[in-house]
DNA sequence: GTCTATATAATGATAGAC
DNA sequence: GTCTATCATTATATAGAC
């Protein structure tokens, strides 16, 4: 059914609005084009008419979102402010339906999500290059894993996000929960978990066990 | 098709194989009946007559991978190994389709997955405690929070395992990419990442912000 | 640009034989 | 326990009117 806030709206972008809130919702297999046809108050002869196929459709909310997101992610950096803990979470606060999306198509494994990934990845690696010359960020044994798997976990944090709501009792798009997660995320990085001595002992065990896997995977 | 190591299981184990196979992969509405049932190895009437529905398949598997997951957790916290940074990544390496298919219930949404969501959240918490009482961890300003941020974490890299494989150059199920993640995963959460001082400086940054959104939010 | 009507294909589930 | 044959439903995409 079409909102009052969509009448200024033009078809093909309540179309596209639609589908941005059911593929996430439903799958791609599970969205059918009638429902998306009925949420944007159109025929479904006509979302074909504009987007050929439902694969058509799909492909047009992936370039959509990403070319958002992008644009979110060149702001950020102009203004200086992607070192900012709170600019994930605050983009999620801006653009609720547009993260969401994007955690479903990683999840979905959609190609042009898969490119933005890597995009993602390598401009952490970049920024954090930076910041280690400007001495706020320590040298990694392993830059790029580093990187790779902060990303995967702050874009997947995204993905549980309904799970994450339900353990905190609050909704995580509200600002206070946005706020919480931040202030829990910028915990759990900045080294505030693990008592002094914990984290060297823990790295050294983990630099036996892969030694002992090592070993059991050249005699085995 | 049925594989040559499928030969001694029950036609109910391969078919459930199959579908914790397909559903991750397909959705649950792209998966077909008869997809599952080819790579079974058996007729689609079969899997009616076992499992009655394509939704009672799905519960299937749901209590399927949630009780060998339970094992598995109880296992670990038996031989005391459930602090160990590699045990969820272990966990991955030992049984890797059990863990997607728990990704992809996480994200889909089922509520046998979001119970043990729940229930992996209480369990780290009770864990945190009790490291902290012996002087492992430092008390955090709203341990739920963490404890659930950090799980959503590490369940929502599991999602993302594609895109993490693909942007280090090597399988995330290899034994060597697994113990790059945990390394890798290990030096984000033990603060090895930011320099002295620049963790302290961004939470007062963090702190500031939030009272500014606080303002904003009750005058706006 | 937008609609209605419809062709064609695929799917979940049933019935009943072996 | 397992299969084949089939029904009823639902979906995408087409054709053509307005």
């Amino acid at each position: 059914m079409r909102s009052v806030a969509d009448f200024d709206l033009t078809a093909m972008a309540r179309i596209r609005n639609a589908a941005l809130d059911r593929f996430p919702r439903d799958g791609f297999k599970g969205t059918t084009v009638r429902a998306v046809a009925e949420d944007a108050g159109v025929s479904p002869g006509l979302i074909v008419h504009h987007f050929g196929t439902k694969e058509g459709l799909r492909s047009s909310c992936d370039e959509y979102v990403i070319e958002q997101i992008r644009t979110v992610k060149e702001d950020a950096i102009t203004s200086g402010k992607l070192d900012d803990p709170a600019t994930m979470a605050g983009g999620f606060s801006i653009a609720p339906q547009l993260m969401r999306y994007l955690g479903w198509s990683l999840a979905a494994g959609s190609p042009a999500a898969a490119a933005l990934f890597d995009e993602l990845v390598e401009e952490s690696i970049r920024l954090s290059k930076l910041a280690e010359e400007h001495g706020a960020m320590e040298p990694s044994s392993d830059l790029r894993a580093r990187c790779a798997v902060q990303l995967a976990m702050q874009l997947g944090a995204l993905v549980m996000h309904e799970h994450l709501s339900r353990a905190l009792g609050e909704d995580l798009l509200s600002p206070e929960g946005i706020m919480r997660v931040s202030r829990a995320t910028l915990e759990l990085f900045s080294g505030a978990m693990f008592a002094p001595g914990q984290a060297v002992a823990m790295r050294n065990a983990l630099d036996v066990a892969i030694e002992n896997t090592r070993k059991e995977t050249t005699n085995g």
